[in-house]
DNA sequence: CCCTGATTCGC
DNA sequence: GCGAATCAGG
């Protein structure tokens, strides 16, 4: 789908709004990706929407290694899909200084955050250094000096050593200011 | 990990 | 002109 002269209204209205260029993807409609917005948006040269004191060195990213990009058309689904099928994100999701009308309803209700409760592991599951593995969760548990001292042990996610939820955890923990 | 915008370049 | 891939940063 092309960009018509509405589509292109909405997307600047949507920008100026300081909605996030996937948030006008989604508003957009389908076929629509954020890359798109922002190529648009850089296109129209309104990219300037916050930036009063800057003259921007942008660093170049330097030479790409000709790559193959385009995978091929046939999207085969993945083997191996763990878990959530991704609908998290609807549309109105609001962030930041946004003007959106409000709903005249509110839930007053509100879910307090659980108590980052700790996994625990039974006895029967816990694991010592000698018995960890390549797939075991590495997260350590209580004292090393101590005797109550023990690994998660959980099947630990292929994409690092922990399992989902210690992975999860070490991640938004140390975020921050690295280094 | 999640996300953001910025840039490049084949199409 | 378009936007996927990639980069850089939070």
């Amino acid at each position: 789908m092309g960009w018509t002269d509405e589509r292109v209204e909405l997307l600047k209205k949507l920008w100026m709004e300081g909605l996030s260029a996937s948030q006008i993807a989604a508003e957009l409609g389908e076929g629509v990706t954020r890359n798109a917005v922002i190529g648009k948006v850089h296109r129209l040269k309104l990219s300037a929407r916050a930036k009063p004191t800057n003259t921007a060195p942008r660093s170049r990213p330097a030479a790409r290694p000709s790559a193959p990009r385009r995978p091929s058309t046939s999207s085969s689904s993945t083997s191996t899909m763990s878990s959530k099928p991704r609908v998290s994100m609807s549309r109105p999701q609001v962030m930041g200084a946004t003007a959106l009308a409000a709903s005249p309803e509110m839930d007053t209700e509100v879910y307090v955050a659980p108590a980052a409760a700790e996994l625990f592991i039974p006895e029967d599951k816990r694991i010592n250094l000698l018995q960890l593995s390549e797939s075991t969760c590495k997260w350590p548990i209580g004292d090393p000096l101590t005797k109550d001292f023990y690994f998660c042990g959980q099947h630990s996610l292929e994409t690092g050593p922990y399992c989902e939820f210690h992975s999860r955890r070490a991640y938004h923990q140390l975020d921050k200011k690295k280094r």
